[in-house]
Parts: structure tokens; C-alpha cells; sequence
RNA sequence: CGGAGUAUAGCGCAGUUGGUAGCGCGCUUGGUUUGGGACCAAGAGGUCACAGGUUCAAGCCCUGUUACUCCGACCA
């Protein structure tokens, strides 16, 4: 490709909404065109990157026994409806009506459409297992879109679903996804992990994210510093660290007075004692079924030190919380906050403890009184017995900073990172839901089982650019470049043109992608660009090379330059195709 | 949806006490250049986000709206 027929519009400076490198670089190097807030446009080289990825991604599907197709990006409200989705989407989900007045929405995720397939295409076990997935544009309302492509309200998504007649079967393709999604982010050269997650509103099981390593990612990862221990941090466990040590040795509650000490720390430092002697409680209501809307109250309480995993929670009451309005509150307690507990209440609701305040005893919490709180808690005495059915141990917490690993004891690292994959154990949810049966091979009718798996494709292109890149510019990886090579003219001079052109063209017959830096522009400018949009390689033309017979071989991430002669162009070509590999 | 910020040429920015719109880069034309964002000359480009108000006079002051960005909640 010629540059000077092409289409990169770079920028010299970083348009001043771009925060993230990876942004600012997509913008300035002429890869993507933003249209609005989470809305962008992949201008030809953008495209052509893109395209890269998606072609190492249908590779590995391809070569896992994964099948493609394309399914409508228009959804009808009926599917999302049989699913029981729509309520769960809520406002994230794009949606209208058609002239007809039949709902419609934007395609945000596609279990109903493939499970419909299945349901209306699959009737017998010996069609199963089958693994169908597709690229395509995937839309959601995001709450907040941000970071460019990293999260935008339209984006690109390989997303795979399987069928299967047993947990055996759904368990193969699983790990072959698993195996193959190794691969495809090995294959693009990404630092990645991958961890066992929640499973979010897809609803399932078993599941695993595959976190890119980054600073800037939304996500955090808990890595043990010593063992193989790694997890997403809503998942994560740890060690519970005792408490600190305590010389007090009161045998039955008493209350004291606290004047305005309505805080955790205020309260531990009043009372010279310490968080990790406290009761922290939270008050929260979650909905008694799925969608019911009937909110009922739930304490839950940790241990002064750490924090309430609201995932956790969810998993654990598979139903929506939220904080307890100050009604319902109201309801439950007589005394402001900074003062509750669930001692010696009149009615009390369901109480879930962390498992931070097993065995913990001499602790304080509040009195339910303003101004007072209980010293000398017992958990099991004072908390456990007398709430009798309504009590229960569960890991409902945050894992802490510095935390120990729960296998090993050492120490547990929190690691940003960005979630490129994501695949599901999906189980039976959606093909109950569409009753969808085959015959086994005893003629009786079952209901398959569910895996589905997803790669936010432009988001991985974005993570490769936020980890390959220097002060200059891009510097992409061979297997993602638009263009493996670029071809500098240097000076206007006919031999100039005429060496580069007979380059250009063995390149071409090499099969050698190469974009030439045809344009009337001065050197700098040239090599500025060809730096900003990151072509591993360059080969320079210029008189004072020519006078020698020679080329210039620069190498865009080491800054490396070979000198290599022209004469011999089979060992140039032999060198590039090494250097590409 | 809560909180914070920004909005002036394609991009980055300045604009004093309210007095008729500027800079750098980019762009166009002509010329000279060609190893790391060249030089000279001449140009083009603006509803100062939008609406209303105050004023003899508003980019600037006041009110409202919108868009964008950031923090939080949410989320493959």
C-alpha cells in the first residue's frame, strides 16, 4: 500500500479527553474515529489490526471445534422475555419498537438467539455436542462508557455457545475453550491470567475470566506472592488474620456509654481497643425471589476490619440487595447508625455474620441506643444462640490488602488487570427456559446443557496497544500489525523511487505486507508516523545508502538499525521473514 | 443516577478590568529543501457549545440547557 493513496489521519498532539495510552495512541495514529461518547468508528488501519485479531481468534475457535455463524444483532423482546432477561438488563439494553409495535432490542449478549437455534434445529443427542460462535457487534447502554474501546456502548464480541447432553460433555468443550483461549491471547502476546470469577447476569456456574495485566484494567486480581493461588477479587478468599490480642476478661456483655463515637475506629479508639475487636453492621434488603420486588431487611455483619463483598453476597442469596432504605431501617431499628447491632433486637431479620467473626469474643457493637455500645460480645454466645435459625456463617468479604493466602499463608498481591475473555459454565438456565429437549439414546427426552464463552475483541486490540507501546508511538506485534513492514523514501531523486519501487514490489511478491512512504514529506515527518502507528519493521531508501548499494533494516521496538546490502535481496527477504516469524 | 470539571479554527491552547478573535501545529498556493515533526512568502479557516438575560457594548457577568471527561454505584 502506497501511503500517500492511503487513509491514516495521526496527530501530533493527544486529543485532551484521552487518558489512557492505549486511547490516546488509537486516536492519534489514525486507528479509530470517535463519533460520540462510547461510539467509535475503525478508520482503515484500525481495520486492519482488527481484523488480525479476529483471524488469530477464529484460528483457535476454528481449530477447537467451534463452529462460525452470523445471528441478528436485532433481538425480539419474545426471546429475551422466555429467558426472563429483559427485567434483568433493565436499562442497559438498547430497545424499541418496530411498526408493528413488536419489541426489539440491540443485541447485547446472544444466549436466547443460539439456544432458540437449537431448540428449533436440534432434536436428537447425536447432534450434540455442537459449539457455534460468532463475531459481532454487541451493544449495551453502558452506565458510564470510558476509556475509549475499552468500554464504549457498541463493541466487538466473539461469543461462543454450546450444547451438550451431560456435564461431561459440556465439561470437554469447556476445557477445550479454556485451552484454546490460552492460546489465542498467548498467540497475541498478551501478559494475561486467567482466574476463577462470578459469573455476573449471565447466570451459571463454573467460570473464568482471562485478565490482561494492567494498571489502568477495571478489574483486580488477587495473586498469591508464593503459590499458585489467583482469583478475581470478588471471588478471592483469604486467611482470617486473628484478632488482636486482648487483656480484658468480661464474662457477660455490658453496655457503655460512647458519646458520639459512631465510627468503627471512633468507637475501637474510645474504648482502647481495636477494629479487629469490633462488630461492623450493615444493614441491606434483598428481594425474596428473582424479580418479585419484595424487599425483605438482612443484617450483615464483619468484623471491624474488613469490608462487605456485595458479589459475594449475591452469589450467596442468588437475589438482587441493596442498601436498606432509611424506612426500612427505621423499621428494624430505633437508634441512628453508628449504634446498631443485632444484640437483643425485638424482631430481628435475617442475620449473616462473616466468617472474619467466627469465634470472636471480648469484641464491641452497638448497643441499638444512641451514644452506647455493647464491650465483652461473645459472637456465639451473644449473637449465634440467641438468633437461632436466622443466623449464618458465610465468606460475605472483601479480601483484605496484605491479606494471606488462604493455601499457603504467604502473602496475597492485589493486581489491576483488564478482562478480555470470559468463559461460562452456563448449566440449564436458558435451556429451561425455551424447553429445549433432545432424545438420548434410550428415546428419552432431556434437556441439554449450556457453556458459553466470550472475548471482547476490540478490547483485546486495545490491551495489546496498551502494553506495546514507548514515547513514540504503537509498537505493534508482528501477528497484529496492519503492515509487517514500512518502506521509507528518503530524498525524490528517480533512483530513489525506482530502488524503492522494486522493494515495494518483491515485498508484495513475498507476501510481505508493506505500506511505502511514497508521500512528499520531509524525512522526520516520516519517520515520526511510521513510529506512532507501530510497523515492527522499516526499510529505508535514501541517495546516501544508494551510493553503497545499500538499505537500512530498523527495527521499531528495539530502535535497532541493520545496514544490509541490496545486492542481495534473498538474504533481506530470508532476514525480514525470520524477524516476522 | 450522585459528585467534580471542561466547552474559543482540524488538534493543542491563550484571551487582562466587559470595548469588534489570537498563538503553535495542521491545511491551501508558489518557491527552496529531504536522515528524525525543514525554510521563505502569500492565503483559507470562528454562530467563542446552545438558549435566554444584564449592558451603549458580552468569549468574559447572570440563569437555564446540552455535550464531553473524570470519580462513585453498575457491568462481558
Amino acid at each position: 500500500m502506497k501511503y500517500s493513496k492511503y487513509f491514516i489521519p495521526t496527530q501530533r498532539n493527544s486529543p485532551q479527553e484521552a487518558l489512557l495510552n492505549s486511547h490516546k495512541l488509537m486516536l492519534r495514529a489514525g486507528l479509530i474515529h470517535k463519533v460520540s461518547s462510547g461510539l467509535y468508528g475503525y478508520l482503515p488501519y484500525g481495520l486492519l489490526a482488527l481484523r488480525n485479531v479476529e483471524a488469530i481468534i477464529r484460528q483457535q475457535m476454528n481449530k477447537a471445534g467451534a463452529i462460525e455463524t452470523i445471528m441478528p444483532l436485532l433481538v425480539p423482546a419474545e426471546l429475551l422475555q422466555r429467558s426472563g432477561r429483559e427485567k434483568v438488563f433493565k436499562r442497559e439494553l438498547f430497545r424499541f419498537l418496530d411498526r408493528n409495535d413488536a419489541g426489539l432490542a440491540l443485541s447485547a449478549t446472544n444466549e436466547e438467539t443460539f439456544t432458540q437455534l437449537i431448540e428449533k434445529q436440534i432434536s436428537s443427542y447425536k447432534q450434540l455436542p455442537v459449539n457455534l460462535y460468532q463475531i459481532a457487534t454487541k451493544f449495551r447502554d453502558e452506565i458510564r462508557p470510558r476509556y475509549g474501546v475499552m468500554r464504549s456502548k457498541e463493541f466487538i464480541m466473539k461469543d461462543a455457545y454450546s450444547f451438550h447432553v451431560d456435564a461431561e460433555s459440556l465439561h470437554e468443550t469447556y476445557m477445550a475453550m479454556r485451552q484454546a483461549y490460552i492460546n489465542i491471547f498467548t498467540r497475541l502476546g498478551l501478559d494475561f491470567v486467567h482466574v476463577a470469577a462470578s459469573s455476573g447476569a449471565m447466570g451459571g456456574q463454573d467460570s473464568e475470566e482471562f485478565i490482561v495485566k494492567s494498571p489502568v484494567g477495571e478489574e483486580t486480581l488477587v495473586l498469591c506472592s508464593a503459590c499458585s493461588y489467583k482469583a478475581n477479587l470478588e471471588k478471592a478468599i483469604q486467611q482470617i488474620s486473628p484478632p488482636k490480642a486482648t487483656t480484658s476478661s468480661l464474662a457477660k456483655l455490658e453496655k457503655v456509654h460512647t458519646p458520639h463515637q459512631d465510627t468503627i475506629s471512633k468507637v475501637a479508639a474510645f474504648l482502647h481497643s481495636h477494629s479487629t475487636r469490633s462488630i461492623k453492621t450493615l444493614v441491606y434488603e434483598y428481594e425474596k425471589t428473582a424479580d418479585s420486588n419484595v424487599w425483605l431487611p438482612l443484617i450483615l455483619i464483619l468484623r471491624g476490619d474488613f469490608k462487605l463483598n456485595e458479589t459475594k453476597l449475591e452469589a450467596l442469596l442468588a437475589s438482587n440487595i441493596r442498601l436498606a432504605s432509611p424506612e426500612s431501617l427505621e423499621a428494624v431499628f430505633h437508634c441512628p447508625k453508628g449504634y446498631l447491632s443485632p444484640i437483643n433486637l425485638e424482631k430481628p431479620p435475617r442475620v449473616i455474620a462473616d466468617i472474619s467473626l467466627k469465634n470472636l469474643s471480648q469484641a464491641c457493637a452497638g448497643a441499638n441506643e444512641k451514644d452506647y455500645h455493647f464491650i465483652g460480645v461473645d459472637m456465639q454466645r451473644d449473637i449465634a444462640l440467641p438468633l437461632g435459625d436466622l443466623f449464618s456463617f458465610h465468606d460475605i468479604s472483601l479480601v483484605q490488602e496484605n491479606a494471606a493466602c488462604s493455601n499457603c499463608s504467604e502473602k496475597l498481591l492485589q493486581v489491576k488487570g483488564i478482562e478480555v475473555g470470559h468463559i461460562f459454565k452456563l448449566g440449564k438456565k436458558y435451556s429451561r427456559a425455551f424447553q429445549l429437549s433432545v432424545q438420548n439414546q434410550q428415546g428419552k427426552k432431556i434437556t441439554p446443557t449450556m457453556g458459553c464463552y466470550g472475548i471482547g475483541v476490540n478490547r483485546s486490540l486495545a490491551a495489546i496497544i496498551e502494553s506495546n507501546n514507548d514515547q513514540h508511538g504503537i509498537i505493534f506485534p508482528p501477528q497484529i500489525a496492519p503492515f509487517k513492514t514500512a518502506l521509507i523514501s528518503i530524498g525524490t531523486q528517480p533512483e530513489i523511487l525506482q530502488q524503492s519501487s522494486a522493494l515495494y514490489d518483491r515485498l508484495g511478491q513475498e507476501n510481505i505486507s508493506c505500506l511505502w512512504d511514497d508521500r512528499l514529506e520531509s524525512p522526520g515527518v516520516k519517520f515520526k508516523d511510521i513510529d506512532l502507528i507501530g510497523i515492527p519493521l522499516s526499510l529505508i531508501i535514501s541517495s546516501r545508502l544508494l551510493a553503497t548499494q545499500q538499505c537500512e533494516l530498523k527495527i521499531r521496538r528495539t530502535g535497532e538499525r541493520l545496514t544490509l546490502p541490496l545486492n542481495n535481496i534473498s538474504a533481506l527477504l530470508a532476514k525480514l521473514h525470520a524477524m516476522l516469524s
